[in-house]
RNA sequence: AGGGGUAUAGCCAAACGGUAAGGCAACGGCCUCUGACGCCGUCAUCUCUUGGUUCGAAUCCAGGUACCCCUGCCA
């Protein structure tokens, strides 16, 4: 297999033709992209979607892919973000080598390149005030109004622009521009600002600096010095990049990098920006940025969800240029779809009633073997413990049972799982009409296969745990944090659609074997879906299990 | 007459003038000690719309329509 043949079984998409033709013919002879987050935020599923197509082309043709952090702005930039999304590029399983990059490792040369600009006479300083700049760059659909200041001479702005770079001018006094085109349909056009002031110190480059490039007049030319053959980016950008290529053109850049465009991910019942993300953070709403509702990728990892199933979401949703909505259903599909491979089963009793087994003896308990996973033995079993009185969920009895209900109610039997068949004979309630406790027997010939002594076949199989041995455990049912697909449609603020059971916390039974796991082992609850010991709160004597994921439910949802 | 984009099934998405892939969902059926999983089958006479070119059009041309992005010293 050749480097320039596709590697991957993945369906095409229009990025990989470009790159295949770019390979074919020579342009290119090796494949290098790169992820460029802004360190002003969490990185959250969309990001996820963009660090899979960068890297994953990289990989699909044999290239490489650099993670490279888009610095610029040092008033809105942290520390703690770079920390934080090399973490969640490197759990996403992503591996950018020795190409560790920061836009900022560039800004000398980036000076450099704008006084070069200056002596060509396409930058000048400028001296109106930011509300000046936008009155002057006219509208959607008038020209705008050429500066007083842009015919100063190239002395003067030489001398300007050092002046700024030491530090002389106070923040927002003046910015460097480039000459380009005040009446352009294009307002990106209409002489973009190069430059501005900011006494502000840089997480990366520390107090050096007392200007700051603007994206634009950083992004192509970095691509340009990493040698960045594919320049992905998110379709908004569209508009910047004859801006983006007016620099390559201009500037003595060592390579010519080209930008292609992909549309971002919308995801349903969700909001994916940073400023509500930040909202929802700071309001309190939820817990913090790693709370396992959010989309961010420190909220799905603590949530449960695997690296493998994001991967496998964002190459289930492909790449394109129109506006698309994914359902996160999709999401959650992707996640059911690993964990039934990998996930030890297990039994848990989340609304526990009691029910008693009166023709069972007081003192007895019988070990029960269960398999941990019904297709692979490989993963082996483990002892469960049968008493007279078990656990068994609320939901699984119908004092008067619906039509197709086939689970338990008075006179009904059922099967336990991996246990015996029983019947309920009566049922003890409250004056409110709840449940408080079941009573039955048990037929002791029953324990393997679902069939009566007088060969009856039971139609319904439940779990259940010994109320002997279970332990109690907090149980977080995690749901959408919003009640309808786009919170963000209408006119209406999108906390108003925030889902008041996006979590709701319920003590549970567990079966005893579950009290020595560990956060990392995610397991299905059987029948019920897939949980894992929430990493920041569980405590060896407290428990607490996250709902990563319920399994699918045809019975509730056509009900 | 601002500029730039996008329209293929419920949601994504392939197709590059040769007769509409695939995934998810949905719907039938089978299997099942998880109403899970798995398996089998069905699911666009048609590609936003109206015309045109062509033996042949989702693909080419012309005109409409709808939606998205652009007026930060954010990225």
């Amino acid at each position: 297999m050749t480097s320039n043949e596709q590697s991957s079984t993945t369906p095409n998409n229009f990025l990989k033709t470009i790159i295949d033709e770019d390979l074919k013919s020579g342009k290119h002879s090796s494949v290098v992209t790169r992820f460029p987050p802004e360190p002003n935020g969490y990185l959250h599923i969309g990001h996820a979607k963009s660090i899979c197509i960068n890297f994953g082309l990289a990989r699909d043709f044999g290239g490489r892919c650099h993670l490279r952090f888009d610095d610029t702005n040092p008033a809105k930039e942290e520390q703690e973000y770079i920390d934080s999304i090399k973490d969640s590029v490197r759990w996403l399983g992503f591996d950018w080598g020795e190409h560790l990059h920061y836009a900022s490792d560039n800004f000398e040369q980036l000076f450099q390149w704008a006084i070069f600009l200056i002596h060509k006479g396409k930058a000048y300083v400028e001296d109106l005030n930011v509300e000046q700049i936008r009155a002057y760059r006219g509208t959607l659909t008038e020209p705008g109004t050429e500066s007083p200041f842009r015919s100063r001479s190239i002395e003067e702005n030489l001398d300007l622009f050092n002046r700024m770079r030491s530090g002389e001018f106070p923040d927002g006094t003046r910015v460097l521009r480039a000459k380009i085109d005040m009446a352009s349909p294009n307002i990106s056009l209409r002489d973009p600002v190069l430059y501005r002031i900011l006494h502000t110190p840089h997480p990366h480059v520390g107090d050096a600096w007392k200007i700051y490039p603007m994206y634009d007049f950083a992004h192509g030319q970095t691509d340009a010095i990493e040698g960045i053959t594919h320049s992905i980016c998110t379709l908004e950008f569209e508009s910047h990049k004859p801006l983006y290529e007016w620099f390559l053109d201009n500037l003595p850049v060592p390579a010519r990098p080209r930008q292609y465009e992909f549309a971002r991910l919308n995801l349903t019942y969700t909001v994916m920006s940073k400023r509500k993300l930040q909202e929802l953070v700071q309001l309190g709403i939820v817990s913090g940025w790693d709370d396992p509702r959010l989309p961010t990728l420190v909220g799905i990892k603590r949530r449960g969800y695997t690296p493998g199933a994001v991967r496998n979401f964002c190459e289930q949703i492909g790449v394109g240029r129109s506006d698309s909505w994914i359902d996160v259903s999709l999401l959650e599909e992707c996640v059911r779809a690993e964990l039934n491979e990998s996930a030890p089963r297990a039994m848990a009793v989340l609304r526990p009633v009691k029910f008693i087994i009166d023709n069972y003896p007081v003192d007895q308990a019988e070990e029960l073997h269960a398999p941990n996973h019904p297709q692979k033995p490989e993963m082996g079993g483990r002892i469960i413990q049968f008493t007279r009185e078990i656990w068994i969920d609320a939901d699984d009895f119908m004092e008067v049972p619906s039509k197709g209900f086939y689970r338990l109610s008075v006179g009904g039997e059922v099967k336990l799982r991996f246990g015996y068949i029983i019947k309920c004979t009566g049922v003890i309630m409250n004056e409110q009409g709840a449940v408080m406790e079941l009573h039955g027997e048990y037929d002791p010939a029953s324990r393997e296969g679902i069939h009566t002594a007088d060969g009856r076949k039971v139609k319904g199989v439940i779990h259940w745990v010994s109320a002997h041995n279970a332990v109690t455990a907090e149980v977080r049912l995690f749901d959408r944090l919003f009640n309808v697909p786009n919170p963000d449609k209408g006119g209406i603020d999108y906390k108003e659609y925030l889902n008041p059971l996006s979590v709701v916390s319920i003590p549970a039974q567990l079966e005893a074997s579950l009290a020595s796991s560990d956060s990392e082992t995610r397991y299905q609850f059987e029948r019920m879906g897939y949980f894992r010991q929430d990493p920041k709160d569980s405590l060896p004597g407290k428990l607490v299990f996250n709902r990563i994921v319920t399994l699918r439910d045809v019975w509730s949802t056509n009900k």
